[in-house]
DNA sequence: GATGAATGAGGATTCATTCAT
DNA sequence: AATGAATGAATCCTCATTCAT
C-alpha cells in the first residue's frame, strides 16, 4: 500500500520533485534556450541546486530527460494515430502535434547535435519515433495521401526544420508554423513531382559521422 | 605604385589577419556552435586573443560579423540571378545557393534571435535580402513557375527550415540537403493546392515581438 | 539550545568565511589600494575565488561593506562618546578614533568617488555617521571647548583629511597622525581666530555634483 | 640656429608632441584618476599610443613625469615666495597655491605610495621642495606669524591633507578648501596651545618604510 | 621618430559540479 | 534525500607594453 499514508514518503517527494524539475526545465530551457544555469532551473523549480544534481546527474543528463519527455510525447501521438482511419489525415496531424511541440520550444533547434543526444536512451527514442512514423508514412503512402518516395525519417527531420522556417517569426506570430506545415505538406503529396534528387536518410543517427547512410 | 611594394604592410597583415579571423571564426562557429570560446577562435586563426578583439570589440560583433558576410553573399546572387532568363530556375538556384551556404555554419539556427542579429547592419542585410528576393519570387510567381500564395520571405525563411532539416544528417551526408531543397520547392510548385493557411510574413523582424506583422 | 552542537554546522562556517573575507578584505585594500584583485583578496581569506562572489556579487559591494563596516564602527563610537561629561574632549576623543581607525585602511582615500560610495547603504551611513557628529559637535561647541563655525560635517571631513596629511609618513612613523589630529584640534580651538572664509558643507553628499551645498 | 628653420625639424616636434603628452595626462590623470588607460591620453594628447611609450617608458615615468611638473611649480613657487616682506603672508601664499594645484588633481591623492613616488627624480623633488618651505617656514616661524613647533615638512604634508579634506566637497563646491586652509592656518596660528604630541617629521621619504625617522 | 597592430598577462565574473551538514 | 556553501575551470574583455613598418 505504498504511496497511499497520508504523510508523503520521502520517495514520494523524490518524486514530485522530479517532476517539478522536469517541468521547470522545460519552461527555462523553452525560454531561455539551453544557456539557462541549472541555478535558475533550480529556483524555478523551487528545489536547491543540490536536488537538480540528485536527479540529473549532469545538465547534460537533464538535457536528455526533456528530449526523452518530448519524444515519448511524440511516439504515443504517433502510435495512436496508427488507428486512424484516414491514414493522409493521420499523418497531417501528426506533424501537427510535432511541430507544435517545437514550436513551444527554443531549446531544441540548439540542442541538435549536442552530447544529450548521444545518450543510448535518446537514440532508442529517436529510432523508435522513426519506427513508428514510418509505419505512419507507410499507410499514408499506400493509401495515396502523400507521394511514393517519402519515408518517416524524411517525417521526423521535416518536423525540425518546419519549426525552423517559423521561428524567427515566432516571438511576433506564434501560429506562424501553421503555414509552413501546409506548404511542406503541399510538397509532400505533388504526385507529379520528379523524383526526389538525393537518397531518403535511411537511419538517423543524429551527428554521428560514422554513419554513412 | 600601391600596392605593388614587396614587404608585407602593417596595413596589410592587418587585413590578412582580418580574413584570417573571419575564416577561422565562421569555422569555428560553424562546428561548434556560438559557444566556442573568443580563444579558441584566435587559437583557430593563429593570433592572440587581444587580436581578435582589436578587430571585433566584442564576441557579438564577431558573429554579427560573420552574419553580414553569408547575408552579403546571398543578397550578391540574388542579385545577379535577377538578370537570368528562366525566373523559376532562378530561384531554385538561389535557393540552392543559399541553402548550401547555410549547410556550412551550425550557429545560424542558433544566432536566430541573439542580439547580434539587432546590429542595425545585420537587420538592414535582413531587409535588403528580403527585397532582392521579393524580387527574385515576384519574377517567379509572375511566369508561373510558383503558386501565387509565395512571398520573398518565405523563401528567405525556407533557407534556413531547409537547412535544419537536413542538419541531423549532415555529418554523415553532407549532401543531403538537396533532397529536403527539392521537396520544398515541390511544395511552392504545386499549383493545384488549396491556399495557404496562415497570411505570409509581411516583414522579418527577427525576434521583435512588436512586429505583428 | 542553538550554538551548543559541537560540529560546525555549514551556516557557522559561511559566518565565519564571511568574517575571514571581510578582514581579509579590509587588510588587502588597506595595503594594496583598491585594485587589489579579487583572487588576491580570495587567496588572503583562504578560500576559493568562487566564495568570494557568493558573499559579495561583485567588488563594489565588498568595498561597500567593508566601508559599511568602518562607518558603523565610527557612528557607534560617537553614539557612545554622546554621553561623556566633557563635551570637548569626547569630541577629540571620537577624532582620536576615526582617524586611528582611517590610518589602518589606505582604501579609504582612493574610494572617495568611486560607484561603491553610491551604494544607498553606504549614503546613509555616511548621513547617519554626520548626524550623529553633528550632534557630538554641537555639544563641544555649546560647551565652548571649539570656537562657533564648526559643524559636524566639518568634523567628519577632517578625519580624511588628518589621515591623508600623515599617510606618506605612516609606513615608517605608524602614530605620526596624532601631530596632524593635535594640530588640527588646535585649530578647531581658536577661538579669537576670524571667520572661516568659506561657508560650512551642509550636506556631505560625496561626489554628486547636483548638492551644490 | 636649430629652431629658427620654418620647417619644424624632428626634434621639434618631439618637444612638442612631449608638451602635449603632459598635458593630456595631466589633465586624464586630473578628470580620472590612475587609472586612465595611457590609450586614453594617447588620444587625448592626438598622437599614437607608441609616442606615448616613446617619451615615457611606462606608465609611472609619465605619472612620475607629471608629479615633477607639479613639484617644480610648487618650488618655484616657494623659491619665490622667500624674498615676500611678510613672512606669515608668504607661508599663507604658498600653501594657498599648493591645495589650489592639488585640488585640481583627482590623481594625487591615489599617487601617494605609488613605485612612481620611488622614482629618484621624484624623490629628489620633494626633498628640495620640504627644503625650500623649510627656509620658508623658518622665516615665518621667526617673525613669530606661527608656532614654533612646525616645520616645512609639516607644511608640505598639509597640503595633502587640506586638499583631501575638501575632495569630498569638490564636485559640488571647486573652492571648498580655502575653509580647510584657513581652518589648518588657525592651528599653526595657535601660540598658545601646548606642544604637539608627536615629533616633527624630518624627513619625507614617502612610502619608505626604512626611513624611520 | 611616429604609428598602430599584435601580444598576452591579468581581472571580474559565471556556472556546472562536489560535498559537508 | 535535500540543502546550499565551496570550488575552480572557463569566459569575455582590458590594457600596458612591444615591435614591424
Amino acid at each position: 500500500m505504498t504511496g497511499t499514508t497520508g504523510a508523503p514518503s520521502a520517495r514520494a517527494d523524490m518524486v514530485r520533485n522530479r517532476h517539478l524539475l522536469l517541468a521547470a526545465a522545460t519552461a527555462a530551457f523553452a525560454e531561455c534556450g539551453v544557456d539557462v544555469s541549472m541555478g535558475e532551473i533550480a529556483q524555478r523549480a523551487g528545489v536547491a541546486k543540490g536536488t537538480v544534481f540528485r536527479h540529473f546527474a549532469t545538465k547534460d543528463d537533464l538535457l536528455a530527460a526533456i528530449m526523452l519527455q518530448l519524444l515519448d510525447r511524440l511516439i504515443g501521438a504517433a502510435d495512436r494515430l496508427l488507428e486512424a482511419d484516414d491514414a493522409g489525415e493521420a499523418l497531417r496531424e501528426f506533424m501537427t502535434t510535432g511541430v507544435e511541440s517545437l514550436a513551444a520550444d527554443r531549446a531544441f533547434c540548439e540542442v541538435i547535435g549536442r552530447p544529450s543526444l548521444q545518450h543510448a536512451e535518446v537514440r532508442d527514442a529517436i529510432d523508435r519515433l522513426c519506427e513508428v512514423v514510418e509505419a505512419l508514412t507507410d499507410r499514408a503512402r499506400e493509401s495515396g495521401a502523400i507521394r511514393s518516395d517519402i519515408t518517416g525519417t524524411d517525417i521526423v527531420l521535416l518536423l525540425g526544420g518546419i519549426h525552423q522556417t517559423a521561428a524567427p517569426l515566432l516571438p511576433a506570430q506564434p501560429q506562424a508554423w501553421r503555414r509552413y506545415l501546409e506548404l511542406a505538406f503541399d510538397g509532400l503529396c505533388s504526385a507529379d513531382a520528379r523524383e526526389l534528387p538525393y537518397p531518403p536518410p535511411t537511419v538517423l543517427r543524429i551527428n554521428d559521422p560514422s554513419a554513412v547512410g
